[in-house]
RNA sequence: GGGAGCUUAGCUCAGCUGGUUCAGAGCAUCUCGUUUACACCGAGGGGGUCGGGGGUUCGAAUCCCUCAGCUCCCA
C-alpha cells in the first residue's frame, strides 16, 4: 500500500465526518448502558463560529468522544439560542438599511422579518461545528424558540406565577435607551470613567440665601423633588423643613433629613431625583415625595425638560450647565472618577428607569442551588474550584430577576389583560385558557378573545436557556418521558465563567425546582481566548483569526491540539498561531510514523533482542501512561492529559520504541515485531482520538483492513492495568546510558555513525538483557565490564549513580577530561558536606520523620559511591 | 468602596497536605546533524536567587505577615 507523503487533511476531514454520520455513530437512544450526557451551551442561532466556541466545543467533544469509547451511551445535544436582544438589534439594523423603521411595522410583520433573518443566517454555525469534528447527535438539535422549547418556557412561566414566584412590579430597572428595553443586573457592565462633579447653587425659597449641592448629572436637576441632608450634619440643621428653589425651573421643593446622606461627599447636600436614581427613589418613597421623570425611552428629555425637551441626555447635560453658568448658579466643576453601567449588548450607558416589569423571586430558588455547590461533598463540582467563592457571593446576595424585555423577538409573556387596571390580567399557557381565567377573574362570562390584550413584552432569553438541560429532552412538558429519565442529570457543562450567573446558576435553580435534581455533575469553566496582547478576541477589535481559515491551514486536528495544549481550566488562553503550528507538526509526526511502519518489508525471521526488550518495555509504558491520562481526565486536567498523550506518541513511541525496533537500511522487519508494532500504534492513536479525531481515524483505517461500518470513534478505550515497575525502571536506566553516550558524542563531536565501545561498572548498572538495545541505540560496537584499572584514555559519564566509560583512542584531551571529572568531584564533595550538615544537626535527626532522615543517609551513600567512581576514573587518566 | 484570585525559565503552565541529587514540562532559543519515516525532523546544550521584604521551622516555591504589581467578580 502506498501512503501519500503528506497528510491531506482537507479531504480526509470531510470524508470521515460523512462516514461517522452515515453510520450514526453519534446517535444515542436510551438503552441499558450508562448515559453520559452533555448539552451544548447553545450559540446564537445566527452566529458564526469564533475562537471561544472552538475552545469550548473542542473540550466537549474530547469528553464525549472519550466517554463513547469507554462504553457509555454518549449523548451530546446540539442546539441554538434565539438571542433576543442581539438578534432583534441585527434585524432592526437590517430593516433600517432597507429604509424600514421597526415601529412602523406591526409585531407580526416584524416577526416575519426576524424569522426570515433567522432562516437565512441560521445553520451556519452548525456546519462549522461539524467542520470542527464535533460528535453531536444531530437528530436532537433544539432551538430555544422551536415548539417544544417555547411551550416549555410558557409552561414554566405560568407555573412559577401560580406558585407566587413571578410578579409584576413598578420598579427601578436598568434601561438601555438604545435598544429601548430593560436589562437584568447581569447584563449591565460597570465601567470606570472620568466624569465631572458639578457644584450648583439652589436658592432658598424665603430668599434668605442659598445652599450648594454636588451632582454628576446636572440634567436631572429638572426632575429634582427635594434636597436631603444628614440629620446629624450641624451645618444644615436649620435648613431642615425649609424649602428651596430648583434652578432653571424655579420649582419649590422641600429640604428633608435622612441618614443615607454621606456628610463627606460633595457638600453634604444631596438632590433627590426619584425617577433617575435608585437610591433617590428609595428616599423618595420613604419621604413620600413626588416623582418627576424627565427622560423619554430613547434617552432624550421629555416635556419636563422644559426648554431642553428633545435633547439627548448628554447634550442636555451640556446645555443645562451652560444655562446654570449664565444664571450664575454653577459654582465649580471638578474631575471625578466614577463608574457607569453600560449595556452588555449595545454598549449604551444604562439609565435607571421606573417602569412596570415582570420579576422572578430568587431567594428560595437559590437555596438548593447554593447547597449543591458549597456542600462539603458537593453534588455539582465547579472546575476549577476557585469559582466557588464568586458563586457563593452571588447566590447569597441574589436579587429578584427582571425577566421582561421590551422586545418582540422572543417568547411573548403569556399574560393577558382584560381590563384597564394594572392588575387586571391573567396568566395562562394560551389564549383559550387565558379567556377562561379572565372570565372568572372579571366575573364576566361575556368576555371574548377580542377583549383580551396580551402583554407586549417578551421574556429574557436566559429565561428559556435556564430550562435547556431539561427542555432538550422535553422534560418540562412531559416530565416522565423515558428520555429525560434516562439522560438527566447530564454529566458535564462546559462554558465560560462570564455566564456563571446568567446561565449556570439559573439552570441549577431550575433543575432542583423542576426535577428535584441537579442538571449536571461537573461544570468546567473555560478561560477566555485572548490575543497576544491579552485583549479579549472580539469582532469589533478585529483581533480574532478566522477559525475556518485556521482549520484549513493547520488541519482541524492541529488547531484542536493547539488550543488545548495551553488551556488549563479557568485560565485564559493567550492565543498564538504558533500553537496551531505545533499541533500541525504533531499530525505530521504521526503521519510519518505511519509511513515508516507501513513501508517495511516483512521477514519470517525471529525477533532480535533489542526488539523483544523494546516490546516488553512499551507494553508497560502504555499501562503507566494510561494510568496517568485517566487521572488527568478524572481531574478534568485536559491539557495535561493531552500533553501526556502527546509525549507518549512522540517521545516514547516514535523516538524510543520505533528507533529501537527499526530494522537497518533496506532490511526487513520480523513479522511478529511488525504485528506487535501495529498493535502499539493502534493503542497510541486510540488514546489520541478524542483530541484529534480525523487523523487518528484515517491512520486506524490504514493500519489494517477494516470493514465498512467499523470506526475508531466507537472502538473500545483500553482497560487500565498495573505496569511492572521493574521493567520501566530498567529501561529508564538503559535510556540514561544511551543519553550518556550521545552526550559524549555531542560534546566531543564524534559522528553518530562512528561506532564506540562502552565499559559499564557492574551488572546492577545496566541489565544484561538490555545491552543489545543500548548497543543499537547508542551505536556501540561492544559493551564490556569495566576493568578496575582502566588505564587508557577515554571519557566517563554518570548514568544514575554509575560511572560509565567510553575509550577514545589517542585524540583525547586528557587535561580537559580531568578538569571535567574534578568539577564533578568538587560538586559532589560540596553536596556531601551539605548532607552531613543536615545529618549532624541533632534537631533534624530528632524532628524529621525516619523516612526523611533515611533518604538523607541514602543520598550520602549514593554520593560517596559516585565519588569513589570518579576518583577511580581520575586515577585511570593518570 | 467590598470580595476573590494570581505573581515559578523568553512565552504558556505543572509543582498535592513544607523534606528524594542543586525547581519540572511544552514551545521558543543556541550548537551539531540530512542518500536510510518525518528539517512540520533527529541528537545535545543554555536558561529560573520560585514578585520584594520579614517571620515560623532542623528544613519553605510550598505555611504566616507585609509591601508592590496584575486579573476577575460585586456595588
Amino acid at each position: 500500500m502506498s501512503i501519500s507523503a503528506t497528510y491531506e487533511h482537507l479531504s480526509q476531514e470531510d470524508k470521515w465526518y460523512q462516514y461517522w454520520q452515515k453510520h450514526n455513530f453519534f446517535k444515542s437512544v436510551p438503552n441499558e448502558q450508562k448515559a453520559y450526557t452533555i448539552v451544548i451551551p447553545p450559540p446564537n442561532v445566527t452566529g458564526v463560529l469564533h475562537m471561544g466556541h472552538m475552545l469550548n466545543n473542542t473540550l466537549q467533544d474530547v469528553l464525549i468522544r472519550r466517554a463513547r469509547m469507554k462504553g457509555y451511551n454518549a449523548c451530546w445535544v446540539p442546539g441554538t439560542d434565539h438571542a433576543s436582544i442581539a438578534t432583534e438589534a441585527k434585524v432592526v439594523q437590517k430593516l433600517k438599511a432597507d429604509g424600514i423603521n421597526k415601529f412602523d411595522l406591526t409585531r407580526e410583520e416584524f416577526l416575519e422579518h426576524a424569522w426570515e433573518w433567522t432562516h437565512k443566517h441560521g445553520g451556519i454555525i452548525q456546519q462549522q461545528l461539524k467542520r470542527l469534528g464535533c460528535s453531536f447527535d444531530w437528530d436532537r438539535e433544539a432551538f430555544t424558540m422551536d415548539e417544544v422549547r417555547s411551550e416549555s418556557v410558557l409552561k414554566v412561566f405560568v407555573d412559577l406565577y401560580e406558585k407566587g414566584l413571578i410578579y409584576r412590579g413598578y420598579r427601578m430597572v436598568n434601561w438601555d435607551p438604545q435598544a429601548k428595553t430593560t436589562l437584568s443586573d447581569e447584563e449591565v457592565i460597570h465601567k470606570d470613567v472620568q466624569g465631572k462633579l458639578y457644584f450648583v447653587q439652589y436658592p432658598l425659597a424665603d430668599g434668605s440665601g442659598h445652599l450648594e449641592i454636588a451632582t454628576t448629572r446636572p440634567e436631572t436637576i429638572l426632575g429634582d423633588v427635594a434636597i436631603c441632608v444628614n440629620p446629624n450634619d450641624e451645618r444644615y440643621q436649620k435648613l431642615i423643613g425649609q424649602r428651596a428653589l430648583v434652578p432653571i425651573t424655579g420649582r419649590e421643593i422641600p429640604i428633608v433629613a435622612d441618614e443615607y446622606v454621606d456628610l463627606e461627599f460633595g457638600t453634604g447636600c444631596l438632590k433627590i431625583t426619584p425617577a433617575h436614581d435608585v437610591n433617590d427613589y428609595a428616599i423618595g418613597q420613604k419621604h413620600d415625595l413626588e416623582i418627576i421623570d424627565v427622560l423619554n425611552e430613547d434617552g432624550t428629555l421629555n416635556e419636563n425638560g422644559l426648554q431642553f425637551k428633545g435633547l439627548d441626555r448628554f447634550e442636555a447635560r451640556k446645555a443645562v450647565c451652560a444655562e446654570l453658568e449664565k444664571l450664575g448658579l454653577l459654582v465649580k466643576v471638578e474631575d471625578y472618577a466614577t463608574s457607569v453601567g453600560t449595556s452588555e449588548r449595545t454598549g449604551a450607558v444604562i439609565e435607571p428607569r421606573l417602569s412596570d416589569q415582570w420579576f422572578l423571586k430568587m431567594k428560595d430558588l437559590a437555596q438548593p442551588a447554593l447547597k449543591a455547590i458549597l456542600d462539603e461533598e458537593p453534588e455539582i463540582n465547579l472546575i476549577p474550584e476557585k469559582f466557588k467563592n464568586t458563586y457563593r457571593h452571588w447566590m447569597e446576595n441574589v436579587i429578584d430577576w427582571n425577566i421582561s424585555r421590551q422586545l418582540w423577538w422572543g417568547h411573548q409573556i403569556p399574560a393577558w389583560y382584560y381590563g384597564p387596571g394594572k392588575e387586571d390580567f391573567v396568566v395562562a399557557e394560551n389564549e383559550t385558557q387565558a379567556l377562561g381565567k379572565a372570565r372568572k377573574a372579571a366575573c364576566n362570562e361575556k368576555l371574548a378573545l377580542a377583549d383580551l390584550r396580551q402583554d407586549e413584552d417578551v421574556l429574557d432569553t436566559w429565561f428559556s436557556s435556564w430550562l435547556w438541560p431539561i427542555s432538550v429532552f422535553d422534560g418540562i412538558r412531559n416530565p416522565n418521558n423515558p428520555e429525560i429519565e434516562y439522560y438527566y442529570p447530564t454529566r458535564d457543562l462546559i462554558t465560560a465563567p462570564e455566564i456563571l450567573f446568567f446561565w449556570v446558576a439559573r439552570m441549577i435553580m431550575l433543575g432542583y425546582e423542576y426535577r428535584q435534581e441537579k442538571p449536571f455533575s461537573h461544570v468546567y469553566l473555560t478561560g477566555i481566548v485572548r490575543d497576544k496582547q491579552g485583549r479579549k478576541m472580539s469582532k469589533q477589535l478585529g483581533n480574532s483569526p478566522d477559525p475556518i481559515k485556521l482549520m484549513e491551514q493547520y488541519s482541524t486536528d492541529g488547531v484542536r491540539v493547539g488550543m488545548l495544549l495551553t488551556s488549563p481550566a479557568g485560565n485564559d488562553l493567550p492565543f498564538d498561531e504558533e500553537l496551531c503550528v505545533q499541533g500541525r507538526n504533531f499530525t505530521n509526526k504521526l503521519w510519518n510514523a505511519l509511513r515508516l511502519v507501513k513501508g517495511w518489508e516483512v521477514s519470517e525471521a525471529a525477533a532480535d533482542a533489542p526488539e523483544i526488550e523494546a516490546i516488553k518495555w512499551f507494553r508497560e509504558k502504555q499501562k503507566s501512561t494510561l494510568q496517568s491520562i485517566e487521572k488527568s481526565f478524572e481531574e478534568y486536567r485536559i491539557s495535561e492529559a493531552l500533553m501526556t498523550s502527546y509525549k507518549f506518541a512522540w517521545d516514547d513511541f516514535c523516538n524510543w520504541y520505533l528507533e529501537a525496533i527499526k530494522p537497518g537500511y533496506q532490511e526487513p522487519i520480523a513479522r511478529e515485531v511488525l504485528e506487535q508494532t501495529l498493535v502499539f500504534f493502534e493503542e497510541v492513536i486510540t488514546l489520541l482520538h478524542p483530541f484529534m479525531p480525523f487523523i487518528t481515524e484515517e491512520i486506524w483505517h490504514l493500519l489494517k483492513e477494516r470493514k465498512e461500518g467499523e470506526s475508531l470513534c466507537v472502538a473500545p478505550w483500553p482497560k487500565i492495568d498495573e505496569p511492572q515497575e521493574k521493567i520501566l525502571n530498567d529501561f529508564d536506566q538503559a535510556i540514561a546510558v544511551v543519553n550518556g553516550v550521545r552526550n559524549v558524542r555531542a560534546g566531543k563531536n564524534i559522528a553518530k555513525k562512528e561506532a564506540l565501545e562502552l565499559h559499564y561498572p557492574g551488572a546492577e548498572s545496566l541489565a544484561s538483557h538490555l545491552q543489545p538495545l543500548v548497543q543499537k541505540l547508542a551505536n556501540l560496537n561492544s559493551i564490556r565490564l569495566k576493568a578496575d584499572e582502566e588505564n587508557q584514555p577515554g571519557f566517563t559519564f554518570l548514568a544514575g549513580k554509575y560511572e560509565f566509560f567510553v575509550p577514545a583512542g589517542e585524540e583525547i584531551d586528557l587535561e580537559a577530561e580531568k578538569g571535567k571529572l574534578q568539577k564533578e568531584l568538587d560538586y559532589l564533595q560540596g553536596f556531601i558536606k551539605s548532607v552531613d550538615k543536615k545529618l549532624s544537626n541533632e534537631r533534624f535527626v530528632a524532628n524529621a520523620p525516619e523516612a526523611v532522615v533515611g533518604k538523607e543517609r541514602a543520598k550520602k551513600e549514593d554520593a560517596q559511591a559516585k565519588i569513589k567512581a570518579l576518583e577511580e576514573s581520575l586515577r585511570a587518566l593518570g
